[in-house]
RNA sequence: GCGGCCGUGGUGAAGUUGGUUAACACACUGGAUUGUGGCUCCAGCAUUCGUGGGUUCGAGUCCCAUCGGUCGCCCCA
């Protein structure tokens, strides 16, 4: 028995809770209309290197994705949106066929091979977007509207933005050095993982959790300190942007993301539920300068932010999000006694003129119809017995009503318009 | 990958220091009511406690392993 189950970290979505499922697609494929940004589908999985690029110091790259070998091949399950989008968007030249910025959205399942918990799943469902091609304050403000409209329509309300830019290359460049610098007598106070850090990437040393109380920490050198000129308007301009926009924000300048390929732009928006425990991230993204060229394009620099879809229906239910039911039936056809085929006819015939008809098509007493006519939620109830059929009339009622009336077919329809 | 807690019927769950027949509620099915439901009443719901071993005269209750869930750490593209 144990064996047929869903494997570790995965499940099902059944029938009951579909509904909600639904409706978030529905607001993010109506949102991302409205924003005029089209769908793009890529495969699940991808050849390794697409996802395991060189230079990419981050744990999850080598450690928490599906790899599998075929022959000499090495294969790999996305764990992520971007790279399989900007690879697809730089192996069809869309930088030559598209209208620039490419504005390209999917939603699609990912997998990662993390120990589970709430809202962390090793199979879960990615809703991001990238925008590609074009370099602008406003396209940053306006991605992370869009990421805002979406969670708000799922009538989450708690949520904080947090904000923060890692500058051009140079600003990064001065401030890695000026971090390395400042580190590198305290080196014996920090943590195992932190001098993984330093080596590879000072930056994330500030996000440390072991050692974020230490006065080392506070002390430490300012990214804003190091941003040239061009850096600093960039980023302003995006914050008087969403000023603008009355999106309320943190600038948080400790947030670096796990990312090396991020510039200027990063950001995060959080629940600020407790309940959310670990799990409070809701969506993150940032701007990247070079990610398109390291998959053979031009120099174009991108933006984006992925948003968890288990996350997100979790945080709507915690908000009291009321969803919207589907599959309620406009009418359940109950057949009684020897009736044949007539049952179904008639709502074969129903069904025809839009209805969504629900019908009972096995001998089951009377009582037990009615049950299931209950159980859809039914509107209309039609009830036919042998009688019925003989004199190719129909009882209509509604369900609730005691009262009932006989009509022909006609006139059932006629009601039924009503 | 590390640590804590948990796993009883379709669901929510009770199960005393291990002791004959595993509460209760909801849901479901059938009947009271062989052509009209939503109330009420009655009955049923498959030797079984995630799985596999062990201890014991005897285990849902103890031990081990395993699978799964959950919370925290790590990490979070």
């Amino acid at each position: 028995m144990a064996q047929y189950q869903t494997p570790r970290g995965t499940y099902d979505i059944l029938p009951e809770e579909m509904d909600k499922w639904h409706e978030l697609e529905e607001v993010i494929r109506s949102t991302t209309k409205k924003y005029r940004y089209q769908e793009i589908r890529t495969p699940v999985f991808e050849l390794t290197p697409v996802f395991k690029r060189e230079n990419d110091s981050s744990d999850m790259v080598n450690k928490e994705m599906y790899t599998f070998e075929l022959g000499d091949t090495s294969y790999t399950l996305r764990p992520e949106g971007t790279a399989g989008v900007i690879r697809s968007f730089c192996q069809h030249k869309l930088y030559g066929s598209m209208e620039m910025p490419a504005k390209l959205y999917y939603l699609e399942p990912m997998f990662r091979h993390e120990r589970p918990q709430k809202g962390r799943q090793r199979q879960f469902t990615q809703f991001g977007v990238e925008n590609i091609g074009i370099k602008s304050p406003e396209i940053d403000a306006e991605t992370i509207a869009l990421g805002i409209d979406i969670v708000k329509k799922m009538g989450i309300s708690s949520v904080k933005v947090l904000i923060n830019t890692l500058g051009d290359d140079e600003s990064r460049s001065n401030y890695r050095n000026a971090l390395k610098d400042y580190f590198k007598p305290h080196l014996d106070e920090l943590c195992a993982d932190c001098h993984r850090r330093y080596e590879q990437n000072p930056l994330r040393i500030l996000d440390c959790k072991v050692d974020h109380d230490k006065d080392i920490m506070k002390d430490a050198p300012r990214l804003s300190d190091y941003l040239n000129e061009e850096s600093k308007n960039y980023f302003n301009r995006v914050l008087s942007a969403l000023d603008h926009l009355e999106i309320p924000y943190e600038v948080d300048d400790r947030l670096v993301r796990g990312l090396d390929y991020y510039t200027h732009t990063v950001f995060e928006v959080e629940s600020t539920r407790e309940e959310s425990g670990a799990q409070a991230t809701i969506f993150a993204g940032g701007r990247y300068d070079h990610l398109v060229e390291y998959f053979g394009g031009p120099e174009l620099s991108g933006i984006g932010f992925a948003i968890g879809l288990e996350r997100l229906l979790a945080l709507a239910e915690e908000d009291h999000h009321e969803f919207k039911k589907e599959l309620k039936s406009d009418v359940y056809v109950i057949g009684l006694g020897e009736v044949g085929s007539e049952p179904l006819r008639i709502a074969m015939k129903l069904r025809e003129e839009g209805f969504n008809v629900d019908v009972n098509l096995s001998p089951r007493s009377l009582k037990s119809q009615f049950k299931s006519a209950e159980r859809a939620e039914a509107t209309y109830i039609v009830i036919i017995g042998e009688e019925e059929v003989q004199k190719k009339v129909y009882n209509l009622k509604k369900a609730g009503d005691k009262e009932q009336v006989t009509v022909t077919e006609e006139e059932l329809i006629n009601t039924l318009k009503k």
